[in-house]
DNA sequence: CCTACCGATCGGTAGG
DNA sequence: CCTACCGATCGGTAGG
């Protein structure tokens, strides 16, 4: 039965488990509210093993955000890719955006707490990261104001921004009030975001459909 | 020139600076990222005397919170006569929330903050404390709806959390990011606050003005 | 991956 | 408001 060799017998290493406990303390109690003995508690191990997988407990901080950083970088591609196609661009973009952040909270309130411990850092890795992003999804709100279909008031980068930080706060509090149920909340934050963006129907322009 | 009696002789006891400094360092380092000792670093005493005015840490914590909520119970009035009151009834409520938090941005990532942290409490203040001020809002909304001037698919407590909560964010995360200027942002959040809300005047319905 | 241990710092107390 | 001090816990290391 343990036909495997050892090195991957493990249904999981210490390093994904320790990644994936870190990831939810973290997320939870902040990088000063979590303990490398809280870790190694719920991982299963002793102190001293998890700092021979990782040089540090910053290393530790390091790796649970970078790995978040891949999750984004995997689905970034779709979400390009939903503001390029036909029709439903934006429901397209906005729907992976909600995916990526409802799929697993803990990245919002990661987020967050990332921003407010180290604001410095978050701002340089939004300026290299994220900025491309949102300059891209910007792009396609200028396109669609000098074809007279959005609100030409409309601030593209800063509509981009306030969006997504609403999404993240939105999501990261969520669970935590349990005041209003998730999808109630996200179906108003779409309905806010399209409703800000979109013009109303005239009755002259749009001819197919 | 000393004519004042000695208890009121210190031009801010340590008691206020206490507060003070606490909410600066809360707000930045967060609960578990600051120390006693940082805190009467900065006051400029021995740490155990911040412990003859307050009785522990948690207690300092209390303490900066409800000074919040104190200023929150200060402005909350105008902020509903600005609902009652004539014309501009959304922006006054709008200028208000925003000047509570603009005010102050430590406000926004205190309150951030202990969402995050403390998210049972919180949830309690929030249904105890800040229910009554959403319904009161959500209420006006509705009112609007019926009288066919505000989007009628809108859902109004969830609009009232979405516009509240994107301001918090926004503001927490602002000078951090240093991304957009903050009068920026808090214009484009306005704008699609009241997009969002107010329905495209039709050529029939208001006569006044 | 373990036991054993390190110096530093934590919140808090005694006692004046 | 201070000096002196407490036990507990912190992140991290030695050495196997």
């Amino acid at each position: 039965m343990p036909a495997q060799p050892a090195k991957q017998s493990k249904v999981e290493d210490v390093r994904t488990r320790t990644l994936r406990v870190a990831t939810r303390l973290l997320a939870e109690r902040g990088f000063e509210g979590t303990s490398l003995q809280d870790v190694a508690d719920e991982v299963g191990v002793r102190k001293p093993s998890l700092l021979h997988h990782f040089p540090s407990k910053d290393a530790i901080r390091a790796a649970v955000f970078e790995q978040m950083l891949q999750h984004w970088n995997v689905s970034l591609p779709r979400i390009l890719r939903a503001a390029t196609s036909g029709e439903d661009q934006f429901d397209s973009v906005l729907d992976e955006l909600i995916r990526f952040f409802t799929d697993d909270p803990d990245r919002a309130r990661l987020l967050l707490r990332e921003v407010l411990d180290r604001p410095r850092e978050m701002g340089a890795l939004v300026r290299s990261q994220m900025r491309p992003w949102i300059e891209s999804i910007a792009g396609y709100i200028r396109k669609g104001q000098e074809r007279g279909a959005l609100h030409p008031d409309a601030d593209p980068e800063a509509y981009v921004v306030h969006v997504t930080t609403n999404l993240i706060a939105t999501v990261a509090t969520q669970r935590l009030l349990g005041a209003l149920p998730l999808d109630r909340s996200v179906k108003e934050l779409v309905r806010m975001a399209r409703a800000s963006l979109f013009l109303p129907l005239k009755k002259e322009s749009t001819k197919k459909r």
